[in-house]
RNA sequence: GGGUCCGUAGCUCAGGUGGUUAGAGCGCCGUCUUGACAUGGCGGAGGUCACAAGUUCAAGUCUUGUCGGACCCA
């Protein structure tokens, strides 16, 4: 006898483990099922799961457990990554603990320090995972600097530099001065900060009393100027280009050059060029042949290229040394308060520095070309498909990919130098050794480039490099592709394109057929979610109050394409009790025997309840498999919901209980089809709620050896008849006239079916002990009126209500003008599409007709109300 | 500056290719301890679908513009 109340607290923790246990997750079990393959996106080893892995863990949990029932051979790859910035701060957080940095230990004792900490709480994520339901094959778990995957990032890597599509190279880049290593692009965030614009006046050199004004948000860096830019059309300053300014506080003679870059409209014209400090004047300077002089060091201080006063200061003093010298000198003309963007490092935390280092760099531009041809050519498909668009803009402006980073943890770059600035980039030291003493002879000194690889880099080999690859081992065939990725819309242009730049490169393939992009999650306003907000909601803290189900299916139904999730507590709340719901109309089929009946056939069932009950649920099945099929999980869940809730529970149990009550063949039958229902009920919101249903499958001994290897249903039915539908209109409409005319909930009244055709009459009669019950009415006889009722119009009869005592006649007069008024305007809306031609003439006759025959009912009931009326006098 | 998306009930949102009386959850009001379920039942109120023009027999849905908001890129 199943419990009261479900306890997911108690049920979720033993039934995961027995899964598990049981190898439920397996991939390649199935020798002979065509393969579905999810490439988990790998979370950070140092994570922590938040709301959006609860979301994008779902969808993926919920499509794998799908297909796997729909009988393929599910593979969903988990994994982490080793997050190189992020896992090495939070070993170097422990060291500054102990009083120590990393430098202390030297390299070898920091990196065992980090799979330490790896060993003992790298695992967090994955284990927090195993809560939510997510049903990966752990037995297949993969890091990114595994071995195996450490060995594809080498391959890769080599064969790539032998191509010539990596290479070194000195640019700018986006430097952390934090962390003293560079960062992508994609990693700085732009933030809109109040600063300042000084105004400062280069004198001009022979030309007494002359100057260029320049406006500048970052007056420090003027120590590194090596020029003044104005534009080739501003007629102020044609003259002195060509000449020479006198740098104030540093004295070097710069050049004047004409350049498009500087915008006659912006401060006074004149722009200050520093091109080892800002990407826009290093190209201004590249034109120009202009110097570069780099002024700070990695820590952003300045540096000796600068004037003794000003030398090991640190950026932002220095802004305010030189701010106040200039006032001195008496070349500040001005300054205004300005509001403009600086950019961040995520991880740092501080302003970024443009800055002048050597690099590697991957040829983004040459390996996006095929990556945007295949989902040009829809190989790959984008759904919501506008996400198409973000990805080409993006691809088809790539920059140079920067692979390199000053840290430690990571893949070291297989590349080592040997004399007279040579490279040799080669899978072991070996072979490196190999072609250095082929050139140079035996003893040559080698050293190892001390960087290590971007995290993404390793990240986009993971759909082949997890399955094996660079070994041709039998699981690269069968398992890539993939079917889907399903991820963020903030990882395209990290992840996503650069897995079909490696995938297609490598294995010659797509790495998967389909990206799947969902919404961010949000409060319930909208806002992200923020520890500094206070405003997270915690994925685990859901699932231990309201159970991972009830969290599982809030996201799902709140998972529309393209849109961002605003989440609240209140509607996880509100999925547990459709839990609970579920919950007890499984308690209820057990308590009245309805046991599954071998044999039973869905599509021969005899009962009209029964065969309505049969076609609705086929019905949703097919709306579930439609609704799975286009990714809108919103609409699966809502599906599911709504069949369960407003139709098996409220009115097919509700029905069933006079059969049951009755006996007899009928409520056998009625048994049956309920045990069979609920089965499909189960089976269907077993992706979505894997725990629940798993838990009343086994309680009630529904389909053996678990649901979670159940086949998805492929029953099939016809139309519902549309007898039931009529007599829930019947219930429904005393109900609400009964509450209308504050009729006691409790009281029986009488009732007579009038004017009923002789079909009308039988649906009534076959459905009395259901009418009776769920209407409480005390007799349901054939008409007429009795005296001093309450008539309701329906198709086919008017059902009178004998309500003599209770009935004020004028405001029964008033009701039943207000029933006329709605009748009458729906018919003039139609009489208004009838009456017109073009209407007729052009609207597919399936309209028009659909417009006659409601027409035809309206007049019908209007009629009926007409006539009750009558009778009030 | 370039691009994407969004304005539908008090709140949060559904409404693929135009076609019943625009739906759901939460909230609100009334009512009910009826033997599955008060984490519930029954009933109800609440919407000029941001605004304007257009296309169409027909527009929440398509087009254009206006206003308001979010995000991405530079």
């Amino acid at each position: 006898m199943l419990e009261k109340t479900y306890r997911s607290d108690a049920v979720e923790a033993p039934r995961y483990d027995a899964w598990e246990r049981a190898g439920a997750f397996a991939a390649g079990v199935r020798a002979d099922a065509r393969p579905y393959t999810i490439m988990m996106p790998p979370p950070n080893v140092t994570g922590s799961l938040h709301m959006g892995h609860g979301l994008t863990f779902t969808l993926q949990d919920i499509l794998i457990r799908y297909q796997r029932m729909r009988g393929r051979d599910a593979l969903w790859q988990p994994g982490t990554d080793h997050a190189g910035i992020a896992t090495q701060m939070v070993v170097e957080r422990q060291l500054d603990e102990e009083g120590l940095k990393r430098t202390d230990l030297g390299r070898g004792k920091f990196l065992d320090r980090v799979w330490e900490w790896k060993a003992e709480s790298g695992g967090q994520i994955t284990r927090q995972l195993r809560s939510l339901g997510a049903s990966a094959d752990w037995a297949r778990e993969r890091f990114t600097m595994d071995e195996g995957l450490s060995k594809a990032v080498i391959r890769v890597f080599v064969q790539l530099y032998r191509e010539g599509l990596i290479y070194k190279d000195q640019r700018l880049v986006n430097w952390d001065p934090a962390l003293e290593t560079a960062i992508s692009d994609l990693e700085v965030q732009q933030t809109e900060t109040d600063g300042h614009l000084w105004y400062i006046r280069y004198p001009v050199e022979g030309r007494e009393g002359e100057s260029l004004t320049v406006a500048t948000t970052r007056p420090e860096t003027m120590l590194g100027d090596t020029g003044v830019a104005v534009h080739p059309d501003d007629l102020r300053y044609r003259h002195l280009v060509g000449g020479h300014c006198i740098l104030p506080l540093v004295g070097r003679r710069i050049p004047i050059v004409a350049d498009a870059h500087a915008d006659p409209e912006q401060g006074s014209g004149a722009v200050k060029i520093t091109p080892a400090h800002d990407f826009n004047d290093f190209e201004v300077g590249r034109r120009h042949g202009l110097e570069t002089v780099n002024i700070f060091d990695r820590t952003a201080h300045l540096n000796d290229a600068v004037p003794e006063a000003y030398r090991g200061l640190e950026r932002f003093t220095a802004r305010e040394r030189v701010v106040a010298d200039l006032e001195t000198a008496g070349v500040l003309e001005r300054v205004e308060r300005h509001r403009h963007t600086v950019p961040y490092g995520d991880r740092g935390g501080v302003p970024i520095e443009p800055y002048l280092t050597e690099q590697w760099y991957a040829d983004a531009a040459t390996l996006a070309k095929p990556a945007i041809e295949a989902v040009e050519t829809g190989r790959t498909r984008f759904v919501p498909e506008n996400w198409a668009k973000t990805y080409f803009e993006w691809m088809r402006n790539i920059q140079p990919w920067c692979i390199s980073r000053q840290l430690w943890w990571g893949h070291r770059i297989p590349a080592w130098y040997g004399p007279e600035g040579s490279v040799f980039v080669a899978e072991t030291e070996a072979g490196a050794r190999a072609e250095a003493e082929a050139r140079f002879g035996p003893d040559v000194e080698l050293l190892q480039d001390p960087d290590v690889l971007d995290t993404w880099f390793s990240s986009a080999l993971w759909p082949f490099s997890t399955l094996g690859w660079p070994e041709a081992v039998p699981e690269l065939k069968r398992y890539y592709p993939g079917d889907v990725l399903v991820t963020g819309f903030d990882i395209i242009f990290f992840w996503v394109a650069r897995m079909m730049m490696m995938g297609l490169h490598f294995m010659g393939d797509v790495p998967f057929r389909t990206v799947y992009i969902h919404a961010l999650v949000r409060d319930q306003h909208g806002a992200k979610m923020s520890k500094s907000k206070g405003n997270i909601i915690d994925p685990l803290d859901m699932c231990a109050s309201y159970g991972a189900d009830a969290l599982r299916f809030t996201l799902a139904a709140l998972a529309a394409p393209g849109r961002d999730i605003k989440l609240s507590e209140s509607r996880v709340a509100g999925y547990r009790n459709f839990t609970t719901k579920l919950w007890n109309a499984a308690r209820f089929c057990e308590m009245n025997g309805c046991a599954p009946r071998p044999g039973f056939d869905p599509a021969g069932v005899e009962q009209t309840l029964n065969r309505w009950i049969v076609a609705r649920t086929v019905e949703t099945r097919r709306q579930v498999e439609a609704a799975m099929d286009a990714y809108r999980f919103n609409e699966v869940a809502d599906v599911l919901y709504r069949f369960v809730w407003g139709e098996f529970c409220d009115w097919f149990i509700e029905f069933a209980k006079p059969v049951f009550a009755e006996g007899g063949e009928a409520a056998e039958e009625t048994r049956a089809a309920a045990a069979w229902v609920l089965d499909r009920v189960l089976r269907m919101l077993h992706p979505l709620m894997p725990f629940v249903t798993e838990e009343l499958n086994e309680a009630l001994g529904l389909v053996e050896g678990g649901l979670i290897g159940a086949a998805w249903p492929d029953d099939e039915a016809g139309e519902p008849p549309g007898e039931i539908g009529w007599t829930i209109q019947l219930i429904s409409e005393v109900r609400r006239v009964r509450s209308e005319l504050n009729v006691p909930a409790g009281a029986k009244i009488d009732a007579a079916l009038v004017g009923a055709d002789g079909e009308t009459a039988a649906r009534a009669a076959r459905n009395a002990p259901q009418i009776l019950r769920l209407a409480r009415l005390e007799s349901l006889s054939d008409g007429p009126a009795p005296e001093g009722s309450v008539e309701v119009a329906l198709p086919g009869a008017t059902v009178a209500l004998k309500l003599a005592e209770v009935i004020d006649f004028d405001k029964e007069r008033e009701r039943l003008d207000r029933e006329v008024a709605k009748i009458d305007a729906r018919i003039s809306g139609i009489d208004g599409k009838l009456g017109n031609e073009r209407f007729l003439s052009r609207a597919p006759a399936e309209v028009v007709e659909d417009q006659r025959e409601q027409r035809s009912e309206l007049a019908g009931q209007r009629a009926a109300l007409e006539g009750a009326l009558a009778r009030l006098g």
